[in-house]
RNA sequence: GGAUCGGUAGUUCAGCUGGUUAGAAUGCCGCCCUGUCACGGCGGAGGUCGCGGGUUCGAGUCCCGUCCGUUCCGCCA
């Protein structure tokens, strides 16, 4: 027998046992006549002691033992006499009786510790040792636990696990498809999905009524710290039912892990429309776990007393000629100096924000108010700027003004990175939110048509349909997207399952009905043979690990990630195939 | 496609306005050490400064190009 025991679970309870453990060797203390060996494994470390007075040659032999060797030892357990407090197993030890070395290991180019040395390039080369690490196997474990709480959650609610294929077909709208090269017919491609969206409506055409998968997706985009070319979804679809019956049964899907994962009660999810979440946030996935919303100075008498023209001689044009004026209170901040209000300017300056300016106005200790537009409006109009933002002796006004889209963008970044500054997105604390009523179409102005935001199967909500003739930009998709922490982590919609309804859709997106047929047709068929109402919703997996794991990347949270550019250093794919290849996929080489 | 920061010892980094033999920490190797758990002490080895070109008496340092990586924008229904 390897083991008998792992090298997580002998406690004080189990001293005088005799035991045989395997592991790798963590660490060595070598102190001459006395060492000492933390063995690792999957489910921790215990100390393994050696007496050069009771065995020389085993004790010679324990200190040739290098990092990262694989042993056997079998010994006994025994008290230690000096406990380590900070160790699971730090109450006991084995003293060894006999040493085995199963394999030997090179020196590891980084540390095996939580803290390691090593930069990500050089841990992604060598996963499989950067996987030793406690902090990453935790990720890889939870990230077990999130997968097994999912399934307990749906399957107790009578959803079955469905396998789609993964060879498919190409289709143009949405993200960029890998394809394959299909062998047998020559000149032909598959497309790996970049969701099961149509097979999963295909089963709730045959009867499914309800159906999940944990599935593999595939974009070929460029990547991100939390985009991965190929990453995991919760895929899920439910027959006969309204936008309300998917909310209730995914919001108690994500009560449930973060119940079981994170022991946490995140209790009812608000619902926040599309137009608010622009108009307070400046972004479709606001990050809830902190105020600061915008308030937007309006220049008119009708909706508002707030007058942005300014009582001095000179005009202030930036503001006069601005379609939008719109400033966060960042609260204790009016003692920011100079410099730091310098470098808040130059960060919405940064060619990834664009913005032009950023006003300021201090609402000092001292009741009086210092702004940097003071030549421009007297003590009182900036008065009434700090009752808007309901602003307190102490706080900060930040303004910027500008096209209404730019600018509510750039505000956005700038509430994300003040939000940053006051410490006030804490990764223990978490805000859930259901966004809804989002547009259903976006009007492309380079390709000069109408694009489904979501997918083209979204259904329009009921009130909106007529508008589809009249005004296409101002229907609402019957559509939702879970948001956490800013993070979107899921979305979904109510789909179309009316022939006429879908044609329409195909129409204003602008493909002729044979565009349509060929791409879609197999679905518009089924649609033909009694379709049943449905819906459904897919959640980021590897990205709602990360939030449970409090981190900003998803990396850590896949065995085998890919690095920036598509990557996987490890097994250096993607990689050149050979001449033969080429060949038998007729496909010719113009490199 | 664009912006940004980076590439110097096995590793993480320092290296000023260009100037003798490129440093530190850690790891590694050797010797010593009986209660450590970031063990300690003494000693040692270890470098194509990513690559190519240029400026210069002289380049790790300045310039151009290129490759690799990070983060972001575009993109991601």
């Amino acid at each position: 027998m390897l083991r008998t025991h792992t090298c997580g679970e002998l406690r004080l309870s189990d001293a005088g046992k005799k035991v045989t453990l395997s592991g790798w060797v963590q660490t060595s203390r070598d102190f001459g006549g006395l060492t000492f060996i933390d063995l690792r494994d999957r489910y921790g470390l215990t100390q393994l002691a050696f007496n050069s007075k009771t065995d020389a040659d085993l004790s010679a032999n324990a200190s040739t033992l290098g990092r990262e060797f694989v042993i056997q030892v079998v010994g006994d357990v025994r008290e230690r006499e000096n406990k380590n407090p900070k160790m699971t197993t730090g109450d006991v030890e084995i003293v060894v009786n006999e040493l085995k070395v199963l394999n030997v290991s090179k020196t590891p180019p980084f540390t095996i510790e939580d803290e390691t040395d090593g930069g990500d390039e050089l841990r992604m080369k060598y996963r499989y040792l950067d996987l030793r690490r406690t902090p990453v196997r935790e990720s890889i474990l939870l990230r077990h636990k999130v997968a097994q709480a999912t399934r307990a959650y749906l399957n107790q609610e009578n959803f079955i696990e469905v396998e789609t294929p993964v060879l498919i077909k190409s289709t143009p709208e949405g993200a960029r498809d890998f394809v394959v090269p299909s062998r047998m017919n020559p000149g032909q491609f598959y497309a790996l999905p970049q969701s099961p969206q149509t097979f999963k409506q295909l089963l709730m055409v045959a009867g499914f009524d309800r159906y999940y998968q944990i599935v593999k997706c595939f974009r070929d985009e460029d990547l991100r710290a939390d985009r991965q070319p190929e990453f995991t979804q919760i895929d899920c679809e439910m027959s006969f039912v309204e936008q309300q019956d998917i909310l209730d049964t995914f919001e108690g899907m994500i009560s449930s892990l973060f119940k079981t994962v994170k022991g946490v009660d995140i209790g009812k999810l608000p619902h926040m429309t599309y137009a608010d979440a622009a108009k307070y946030y400046g972004n479709d996935k606001p990050d809830t776990r902190f105020e600061m919303r915008f308030v937007e100075l309006k220049n008119g008498s009708s909706d508002s007393p707030l007058l942005w023209k300014g009582s001095g001689e000179a005009t202030f044009k930036v503001f006069d000629d601005a379609e939008l004026v719109i400033g966060i209170c960042a609260k204790g901040c009016a003692s920011y100096t100079r410099k730091q209000l310098d470098e808040l300017t130059e960060f919405v300056k940064r060619p990834q924000i664009g913005s032009t300016g950023l006003i300021y106005a201090r609402y000092n200790e001292d009741g009086t108010i210092k702004s940097s537009v003071d030549k421009f409006y007297n003590e009182e109009e900036l008065k009434k700027w700090m009752i808007a933002f309901g602003a307190e002796k102490g706080d900060l006004i930040l303004l910027m003004a500008g096209g209404k889209d730019k600018v509510r963008k750039a505000m956005s970044e700038l509430r994300l990175e003040m939000g940053m500054r006051l410490g006030l997105r804490d990764k223990n604390k978490f805000s859930c939110l259901w966004l809804i009523d989002f547009p259903l179409l976006e009007y492309n102005e380079d390709e000069k048509r109408w694009f489904a935001m979501h997918h083209p199967f979204t259904s329009p909500l009921p009130e909106d349909i007529a508008l589809l003739d009249t005004d296409p930009g101002a229907v609402r998709a019957n559509a939702y997207d879970m948001v956490i922490n800013g993070v979107e982590v899921g979305g979904g919609s109510i789909r179309i399952f009316d022939k006429t309804l879908q044609a329409k859709m195909f129409d204003v997106l602008g493909f002729t009905p044979e565009d349509a047929k060929a791409q879609f047709g197999f679905l518009m068929d089924a649609f033909e043979f009694g379709a049943p109402p449905h819906g459904g919703i897919a959640f980021g997996f590897d990205r709602l690990c990360s939030l449970f794991g409090g981190a900003d990347s998803i990396r850590d949270f896949i065995a085998f990630p890919k690095n920036n550019s598509g990557r996987d250093v490890m097994i250096d794919s993607p990689s050149l195939i050979d001449e033969k290849q080429m060949k038998e996929l007729n496909i010719k080489t113009t490199v």
